[in-house]
DNA sequence: CAAATCAATTGATATATGTCAACCGGTCGG
DNA sequence: CCGACCGGTTGACATATATCAATTGATTTG
């Protein structure tokens, strides 16, 4: 592993405060290696053998049942995946197929495991990585119990337009059709609730957003911190 | 405290192996509490001041957003709730109401937090903890997104069923209306998809469900493991 | 006991969302 | 350059789900 990564990797929430022997542990028993798009890395239902970094490109997390698939997440560097999995040592609950040319660093769970029981700094990130993953989904969770699917497509615009600085117009960080995925629709659906937002002063040229009237789109998607605020 | 409660909580996987020292310290700090049915314990938004057990009775978790509401969970003895909120010492994402008279404990989540830090066996019975109740929600978003609602009643009856022992009836454990809010539907809707059900077997007598055709309901249902098995 | 509630149900209807088929407009490879 | 392909869009239609209003049945309360 270059010098570079492994110095992008520890400074990870979940690494940077460990012994650095216990750091170095982890990374020797650790590998990396480069993926080219649409591969699946992990199928769901499997053992959870090692815990996943994405050091470049970008993952999707998704599952699926009874011939359907949905997208639940989409990862991107520098974060890990399936901690969860790992810590239990209990099968995926979700498949992993890489959306571009990725870089993805594999770490044995068993030494996860072995270096949280030694490294109480490392416990701790890695609780505090567990409470964060959990609060966001209980946001996904609230975003598709309470909200239209008109209403999610507007908060998400609203999200994703803070994430990309703020400004009246930018891009979709994705397929359009992984979107209606991840936002619980189909893609006819997505493209006619993108016309369903016109009204509020949205605007869409293939991938390029413009949100016309701020204040409109905010009275109407209704923004909320305890849905819409990664941060917390 | 009676000292019966004391041993109870001792006994949950978050408290059963650490340090005598460390959970007496966390119970001086803690006290106990009978609320009767229906009031609200905690409201979403405010500050995360203590971890709740519920000694007896029981409670709802909700969420709300723009006059609308639903229930995302039922917490049962002995357990606790809002530990995630507790250790991140960020606001709630959900509220909490007692659905009968119910007895809770309470414990500063900053006494949580620092005896986190102290113990080691403690710290990892949270992290245990935390990766279930994020892997409970990870299977709840599935069966929301992947799942019709009469596929969803199919296999909630059908866990419900393996919860109360297996056998062709058993009692629904709480009232309609709040179970057609956790599934994710109106009352109205729940109505019809118990008779949605009937040619499949299911029969329905106010409360208690009979399951006269289990072959055909799980060939409908299609339980899955990864979705329905609350176990792994 | 009778009136008042309230959860549950039912029917009629509206809305939301999904499905299917067709089409459009790029991109890519021969 | 052409044609195949693919993502996105559109329209017509089907299905799923919500809403509204009315009724039932059980429970509570004065």
């Amino acid at each position: 592993m270059p010098d570079s990564e492994y110095r992008e990797i520890r400074k990870l929430d979940l690494f940077a405060h460990m012994a650095d022997d216990n750091f170095t542990s982890l990374m020797r028993g650790a590998y990396v290696q480069n993926f080219p798009a649409q591969i699946e890395l992990i199928t769901e239902g499997e053992p959870s053998d090692f815990l996943h970094i994405v050091v470049s490109g970008s993952v999707d997390l998704f599952s699926t049942w009874n011939g359907r698939e949905t997208s639940m997440a989409t990862v991107r560097p520098i974060s890990t995946f399936i901690l969860a999995a790992t810590i239990k040592d209990a099968p995926y609950l979700m498949s992993a197929r890489t959306l571009e040319k990725s870089r993805i660093a594999l770490i044995p769970s068993q030494d996860v495991r072995a270096i949280f029981g030694a490294d109480s700094n490392f416990a701790r990130a890695i609780v505090t990585e567990l409470a964060q993953c959990y609060r966001s989904i209980i946001k996904a969770q609230k975003d598709l119990k309470l909200r239209t699917s008109l209403e999610r497509l507007a908060n998400y615009l609203l999200r994703q337009q803070r994430h990309a600085g703020g400004g009246a117009a930018f891009e979709l960080d994705f397929e359009k059709r992984r979107l209606a995925s991840v936002l619980g629709m189909t893609p006819e659906n997505l493209s006619r609730a993108f016309k369903g937002l016109q009204p509020y002063g949205v605007s869409v040229t293939g991938t390029r957003i413009s949100i016309d009237n701020q204040a409109d789109l905010e009275r109407f998607a209704k923004p909320n911190p305890l849905i819409d605020d990664f941060s917390t």
